[in-house]
DNA sequence: TTATATGCAAATGATTTGCGTAGTC
DNA sequence: GACTACGCAAATCATTTGCATATAA
């Protein structure tokens, strides 16, 4: 969806660095959608002097490409999903965690709301709220 | 749905004051989503010396009784919902205004999540991208 | 070679917090 | 009178930006 929302334009010049590659690959080896003080942190251990501008840097960049998805949270942090194909998430009221759901994308959703609207509808977002396994057991911090 | 989620204290002590009174009738008064500081700037006419550290402080407390909605926003500050019945928001991917959808609550989504998930569901928003009727004609700024 | 990307540090923007006082219950 | 909320200002947190240098194409 979103690669159909970004103009990924071609005659943009950009280059692979060793930065830009650790980061995209640090963040597809994980599904913990983290921030990006976190990714900073798993790419310390090949780069360890990269520095925080360049983290938000590339991963401003690679939203913009559709690489990765950048994700507003209430109360909190940007995090960032290193999956650009459709999926949605569910974020734990009580400790924060953003997990995915597996959701065959409702496309009628799309549709109806364009019926409800005068604005050009290119894309949604949807979010879950709930509590996770473990905050079910334990008092929520 | 709001309402569910948040356990309403019944001793939780809080009390009625002129900017509490100011920040909520002001935010009902508009359905243009404002951001705190767009509310400093409303509540300011009827009490010039308020603070933004009380905005702030009021906000937050009429989100968490369920009165208003907080939105978070890529790439942008927070945004304020004055009525926290069921309903979407439809954003400007040009200019960023946030506008209500009116769509009957899809309850069928969050049933069908809840077998795709081991979160206890307690809620969902929906968000939509698209271009406004203004930004359609004119270049986005 | 030359434009894009980096590291570093300072700047910005949004939001939160400490503290002493004012106002509600 | 007790305790919540306020105004003010300083602090914090996330993110962005300017600049001189390094590096990919």
């Amino acid at each position: 969806m979103l690669k159909e929302l970004i103009m990924v334009s071609t005659n943009t010049k950009y280059r692979t660095t060793k930065q830009r590659k650790v980061i995209l690959e640090e963040l597809r080896k994980v599904d913990t959608h983290p921030t990006a003080d976190e990714i900073y942190g798993m790419a310390r251990k090949s780069i360890p002097r990269i520095s925080i501008g360049t983290i938000y840097r590339n991963l401003e960049h690679l939203a913009s490409q559709g690489l990765i998805l950048k994700l507003a949270i209430e109360g909190g942090p940007n995090r960032f999903d290193g999956r650009a194909q459709n999926h949605y998430h569910i974020r734990c009221i009580c400790c924060g965690k953003v997990k995915d759901v597996t959701l065959e994308s409702h496309q009628e959703i799309e549709r109806i709301a364009k019926n409800r609207s005068d604005y050009d509808i290119v894309g949604h977002t949807l979010e879950f709220w709930g509590i996770c396994p473990k905050c079910k057991e334990s008092t929520c911090s």
